[in-house]
DNA sequence: CGAAATCTTTGACAATTGTCAAAAAAATCA
DNA sequence: TGATTTTTTTGACAATTGTCAAAGATTTCG
């Protein structure tokens, strides 16, 4: 297995308790693992591909996330809410997947305490990466974030369509398009 | 007590617990409750007053996070990592606020991991929150961040400093009189 | 109270980013 | 391959937001 977002915070044990309740499956580019307006109920942990998370905003299409092999992706405003989500998951990429419902990972967590403590690293890392990414909009001009990315995740600009990416960085195509004329 | 973070997702006895190990203080406006280039050890909660976490991007000072009686701050950056923080921690009112350790949170989750899940739902709801204020940024203008604000914590706009909010709005201070102006 | 400090508003102008339309380039697939 | 679809770039122009400087307003505190 291959999760970097992980590997180095969960125990192999907890790996492999998870791991085993896990469903897996290979689905092909475009598929959608979750469809806005629905409930959400699973948690995806791509093994390899690519996906996204979006929703429309005036007809826009804006992406919220970007995951790619060894990271999570789930419609986060749902699937601990079980609020109808506003986003729809697709897959980027031909992709292969584990994935497990939320409520059946609780009930590992529940007979399971010892675990608990690891999905709280996981969450932590996950809201400190969100915290970096509210900074970049305080402080940072388009080409900055632009720049930023292209550092912090280089692979994800070569597979990923300009326009994903710049709503993934909350400018417009045409912006980003000329900013990577000028870098 | 009043945490209306925490409230409706904790249990008393672990509120009891935690409390039990907290410390107490009041302090004035202006204290700083934490230094930029140091780690940040604690956790505080409000009980009453204001308090930002801020830090300077090229000689100006951005305001990151608000918070107000009931809710939790702490540099973020610092406390899971331990890294030095790039954030301060200011109170803008005259406070009274409870504090502990992580690493004495973490002894009590230690002996106690029963509590650990109400840690996770505490962090869920801090993630979330934050996925929030992304997507503000991704799909609204400065008017409409201002609005929303104003619908969500309209309080906060009454009691912290026009420029403060400004930059955690990421705008500057001008855009936002200007906008309060039309509204 | 009244002076000093801090905070907010305003104006003129500049820079950044967005919009709309169309052309060019690249990818897809029958 | 070659036609079709999708993606990216470009141009002209508009809207939004930022910058700098200064004037008003408000708050603070001796």
């Amino acid at each position: 297995m291959n999760f970097n977002q992980l590997d180095d915070i969960v125990p192999l044990d907890l790996i492999g308790t998870i791991f085993g309740a896990m469903k897996h499956k290979k689905l092909p580019k475009t598929h959608l693992l979750h469809e806005a307006g629905t409930i959400c109920k699973d948690i995806y942990f791509l093994q390899s591909g690519m996906a996204r998370t979006y929703f429309y905003k005036e007809g826009k299409d804006i992406t919220v996330h970007l995951a790619s092999e060894g990271e999570i992706i789930t419609a986060v405003d749902s699937i601990i809410s079980l609020k109808k989500s506003r986003y729809s998951v697709e897959l980027l990429e031909d992709s292969e997947l584990f994935y497990i419902s939320y409520q059946d990972l609780q009930t590992i967590l529940s007979n399971h305490p010892q675990y608990e403590k690891y999905v709280r690293l996981v969450l932590e890392r996950m809201y400190t990466e969100g915290a970096d990414r509210i900074e970049e909009f305080l402080f940072f001009t388009a080409k900055e974030r632009y720049d930023n990315l292209l550092k912090t995740r280089p692979k994800l600009i070569q597979r990923v369509n300009l326009g994903h990416i710049a709503s993934y960085l909350g400018m417009t195509q045409e912006t980003l398009s000329r900013i990577r004329r000028t870098a």
